[in-house]
DNA sequence: ACGAAGGTTTGACATTTATCAATCGCCCCA
DNA sequence: TGGGGCGATTGATAAATGTCAAACCTTCGT
């Protein structure tokens, strides 16, 4: 693969342990390649051949049942997906589509198993990677159950903030069709749930949302470490 | 800890590849302690001091927030429960509660973390359950994201219908109003549920159901192996 | 600059789901 | 064996959310 990128891939959680060989190893194996928008990368219930990595643009990860589709995740970089589904050689379990021109490093399954076997401290990364996505998803699955989508979009935005900076002006990374699918609703409905907030301060022009009133904002969606917190 | 479960605990695929020695080393490191119905054994938020195993019983993990609570999880014997938060050294996400009398066995988390850390086969077992329990995570994701509350619950009668052996009389092994917070629905609303499912081939009475019409239930809950399998 | 395409918003309405209140029925146990 | 308690059901109503249609707006390429 294209040597740029190697440093960035390397600074990951996940390889930055790893013995330096086992790391050529793995990067001599796998591709970098260029997509254009909206290429389905992947297609829920092939084969995982490869571990991914997003090194540039960015990935929706989506699910299909009986012609409905919803949002899951947005991979932005630099970040790997389908890990679980690589480790035990099963198929996947959702879509990935680029969103914008991206450049994705793949890595072929087979190797990424063959280099957990032999390397410690990859395992350990691997496992550490595990749990934070595996806890990540349980935190998905109390927001949707315990969360009206007010509350969840509300929660979202003091996410949002966070990850800007913290200011109180800050852009949606996303185009509003796609986080009302990852929100789990409606565009229209979405576009009501902005107005709704606006006496909790909550402000949105175009992509730009301003928060007017921090605490407002904040007394009505009860943020929880155990739900909105990346680290914990 | 008691001899008597050590069988069926090394038996679980979690810790049938480790060393005699890594084994026994985790089991006298263990309590087993039994507990009476109702009680709160895990506190959301709190410290991940212990793996859990049920050996006998049953326990709820479940989730509250802003006052609501949802069930999220019902561990059987014999399973472990809270593995990701022992991992990572981090608070519990969810709660959880003896159903009934119960029978756990207790392995602090450090000793987890330590035999992880010697035993490859244990780490690699770790690994496949992470990767099963995450992988598992998000088919219930896809499955309330995807469905609505009538689709849940024909597929969940096809789950535990397969699950009691596939035949067409079965017991449902839980309270309905504890399946209702499952299925994220009011216990009102799935009484109602189980009503419109009747024109489906569906009849309840108490617990038992009887599918009457195997082809038409699975004509509506259209079943996907990416959401309701166990094993893919 | 123009026009097409597609995302966004709005309004009217339908459906789904929750809430509240009352009743029913089952199980446990004093 | 007869309450008592609690889960389950039913009916009436309210709230949340989705659908459909139209208008609006932005973007982008010719």
């Amino acid at each position: 693969m294209l040597e740029s990128h190697r440093p960035d891939i390397r600074k990951l959680d996940l390889f930055s342990e790893m013995s330096d060989e086992n790391f050529r190893s793995l990067m001599h194996a796998s591709y970098l390649q260029t997509f254009p928008p909206q290429i389905e990368l992947i297609t829920e219930g092939d084969a995982s051949d490869f571990l991914h990595i997003v090194v540039d643009g960015s990935v929706e990860l989506f699910a299909r049942w009986n012609n409905r589709e919803t949002s899951v995740a947005i991979i932005r970089p630099i970040s790997t997906f389908i890990l679980a589904a690589t480790l035990r050689n099963a198929p996947n379990l959702m879509s990935a589509r680029t969103l914008e021109k991206s450049r994705v490093v793949l890595i072929p399954s087979e190797d990424v198993r063959r280099i957990f076997d032999a390397d410690n401290n990859f395992a350990r990364a691997i496992v550490c990677e595990l749990a934070s996505g595996y806890r990540a998803s349980i935190k998905k699955t109390k927001d949707l159950k315990l969360r009206t989508s007010l509350e969840r979009l509300a929660n979202y935005l003091l996410r949002q903030q966070t990850r800007e900076g913290g200011g109180p002006e800050f852009e949606l990374q996303t185009e509003k069709k796609r986080l009302a699918s990852y929100l789990n609703m409606t565009p229209e409905n979405l576009s009501r749930a902005f107005k709704s907030l606006k006496p909790y301060g909550v402000d949105v022009a175009g992509s730009k949302i301003t928060i007017s009133n921090q605490s407002d904002l904040e007394k009505f969606a009860r943020p929880s470490p155990l739900i909105d917190d990346k680290t914990v």
